[in-house]
DNA sequence: TCTTGACCTTGCCCCTAGGGCAATGTCACA
DNA sequence: TGTGACATTGCCCTAGGGGCAAGGTCAAGA
């Protein structure tokens, strides 16, 4: 008769294996001989094999256990492991995919409009350090408002085709370089200002969602440059003035 | 900012698994807001989705971890991974073959050609009782002596051409079901061990590297049926009139 | 006969990638 | 001022074994 390693070998298992498989009820405990080895015969060649097919097939072996009782709920069994099977194989080969897109740097965190959006904006003259900002934005907003993000970028996509709003984005995205005190930040704060007020009136969108976005995109602005501190603290003096909804977020929490 | 919950739902995964990234080390730990909740910026998200990538490519995440180094390492360790998925692929449906062919009841135990050897007996008038035992046989003569085990069924199935030799074997089969005291036990023990000794002399091919085989058949036969064990006895006494080499496993231990 | 190396036994702790719970603290809304 | 949804840490649990310890056994060679 096989000891266990005889046995684990044959089938191709550790011996660690069988024995796991005794004490999870899988196969039954053969006889001991004298020295209280286990003593198998060939049957338990048969039910290890049958055991391991189903355990490489993924089978959790809590199922396999339960498995055995009859002839056709076997073969549902074995039914439904295949299908179970043929999606991982699929799933393995969407990962696979994605995972070369991945390492060509194809992968896209946003939906694929803001993307090609994001995509468009070096050929109108944006700086990649503007880029990349309105990036993050766009990730922060589809993350934390998943329900308005769409029309808040469909806002934000119609709004660059106007020539004089683009000019705006533009003049707003090299003002990073200028100096605190450049008296151009004051006309250009001025000319935002007037600019939204035209497109929106006092009631911006998304403003009545939540004041987590523009104290956001001030923090993100102000971060970065001095120049654009001071823009933003200009725009934010001038729209207080004309009555414009810039709420602070309470506290200011949800920006820090 | 993002809190680990707007962070989690927007890539798809719980936030204990975020805990979990931050713990083995993956993603960094963000900055606290002041109530000591995680606040994560946009490239949290980018990080996390990297990370996801990867481990749903089944890549450990300790080995995610080391892999942010060196970009060319990081292009090479991604086309590591890539092979391997293809291997995994390849694997799973190797397996998912192997499953329908245990649903059809066509699982190959032993090699082949032995499979081919058992299924042509019915033919030849064995029972199948004899060959169920057979098959047992050769299951435990692989498993303990892979390096001898073609050679001894090379020469069994070899035997089988000779007629009078087949016909021996066929009436030992059939002594199954026969009364311990039919004189035909008798005659039948002489046929075979002539039979043996003009095949082998009075070495048997395998007797010199395991006496563990002959006992195994002989425990096999013997618990079988009394007209089979008293068959046993006889050929065994007629054996060692003759000096036939039959040795006894030292203790039986083997044969337990 | 004694030793040596390869087996076997049980029991214990370790791993991965998280899940789930508890006890507690916070946030936002009504 | 509640209330429900969210956050915090800490702890134990899972599957499918791996690995080690401390001991018992077996076969072969000196």
């Amino acid at each position: 008769m096989l000891t266990i390693g005889q046995l684990a070998r044959y089938v191709g298992v550790s011996t660690k294996t069988v024995r796991v498989y005794h004490a999870k009820g899988l196969l039954p405990e053969p006889e001991r001989d004298s020295s209280g080895y286990r003593r198998y015969a060939a049957d338990a060649v048969v039910e290890l094999v049958r055991i391991r097919m189903l355990a490489d097939a993924g089978v959790p072996l809590a199922r396999i256990r339960e498995l055995g009782s009859t002839p056709e709920e076997l073969a549902l069994a074995v039914q439904q492991i295949d299908t179970d099977l043929t999606a991982r194989i699929k799933s393995l080969r969407d990962t696979q995919r994605r995972l070369r897109k991945l390492a060509a740097g194809e992968i896209s965190i946003l939906p694929s409009n803001v993307e090609d959006h994001l995509a468009g904006l070096p050929a109108l003259g944006f700086t990649d350090r503007w880029i990349a900002m309105e990036r993050d934005l766009w990730i922060i907003v589809y993350a934390t408002h998943p329900e308005l993000a769409d029309t808040l970028f469909q806002d934000q996509a119609q709004s660059l085709t106007d020539p004089e709003l683009r000019n705006l984005y533009l003049a707003a995205d090299h003002a990073h370089a200028l100096d605190p005190d450049d008296p151009f930040l004051v006309e250009l704060a001025d000319r935002i200002v007037a600019a939204s007020i035209q497109r929106y009136g006092t009631e911006p969108p998304g403003s009545d969602a939540d004041p987590a976005i523009p104290d956001l995109l001030q923090n993100t602005l102000n971060a970065s440059s001095p120049g654009w501190q001071r823009l933003d603290s200009l725009i934010r003096g001038r729209m207080a003035d004309v009555g414009f909804t810039l709420r602070t977020s309470p506290g200011g929490r949800r920006a820090e």
